[in-house]
DNA sequence: CCTAATTTGTAGCCTTGTCTACACTTTGCC
DNA sequence: GGCAAAGTGTAGACAAGGCTACAAATTAGG
């Protein structure tokens, strides 16, 4: 149906490799956000109150608790969690790392969004959805431009 | 085990309610934005070559052919999309006017992103990702924000 | 100290999105 | 016109992430 001559297309267009990559790379942040979200939450409820217990998680997340918990054993099988029955969940030294770069890139996304204009609310709900796919690059940017002003 | 007391927190973490009401949205986003990035794409592949074969979507997005099939059923099941057996596919009117609009919207994220001083390249990959997460209000800022400077 | 409420854990089941493998059209070329 | 290549479609498997329902442990109150 005339495939091989087609690349007379339009210019705009990327190459299809490139646009293959940058999918992929969504796909896969999409796929380590939530132990991102989980590790974060999780870290945020031990310094707050000195212990992240399941059914917290969950009430925090949204989720039932059987999906916590069911996210909490994959966070123990990737090595980022500890946890004995019926005790809470605590984090490994990785684990805790991990939250603390992620912590530090949602207040990055979130101060960019306030300096360019979007309401303080506003900032907070979508950079929980925008940070799982900033590049270091450009937080790197974005820590510039918030120094520039 | 120490629940109810624990109000004692330290203030910085938000409400339960309003935190699990985040990742919520967060969560429902990550579904629709496979649909927009297909539709989009689709749409894409129709104005540079006029047609849109599901080898090819596959190929954009780095996926098998069967996955990209699959997920064009889904299209066509929820109303954006129409196709006919070893026929390319096409947008309904409602297919056209979505990626008309996520096409506009990743212009925007990818300008402000670049006008906050992230490369342009890295600008256009990370946009993939983010682009699902922008909600209305913050879209309008970053208008604000381009104009007025 | 015993019972009831809460929390935790387990066991299915569903949907999405991915894959590979196989079967069937359509297209292109001699 | 017929055959090989390319594209298309279908089936079945798998992991992730969600749910409900049930079972077991822990905690708290009387």
């Amino acid at each position: 149906m005339a495939a091989k001559m087609e690349r007379v297309a339009k210019p705009q267009m990327p190459t299809e490799a490139a646009q293959a990559h940058r999918f992929g790379k969504a796909r896969t942040a999409q796929s380590t956000a939530l132990l991102e979200d989980y590790v974060e939450l999780i870290s945020d409820l031990l310094a707050s109150s000195g212990e992240a217990r399941p059914t917290d998680v969950a009430r925090r997340f949204g989720v039932s608790h059987a999906t916590a918990i069911k996210t909490i054993a994959r966070l123990k099988r990737e090595g980022l969690a500890t946890s004995k029955p019926y005790r809470g969940v605590f984090l490994t030294q990785e684990g805790e790392a991990l939250a603390e770069r992620v912590r530090a890139r949602h207040r990055l996304v979130v101060d960019l969004l306030v300096a360019v204009g979007v309401p303080p609310d506003c900032a907070e709900a979508d950079a929980e959805g925008i940070e799982h796919h900033v590049s270091d690059v450009a937080l790197d940017a974005f820590r510039h431009f918030l120094a520039r002003r």
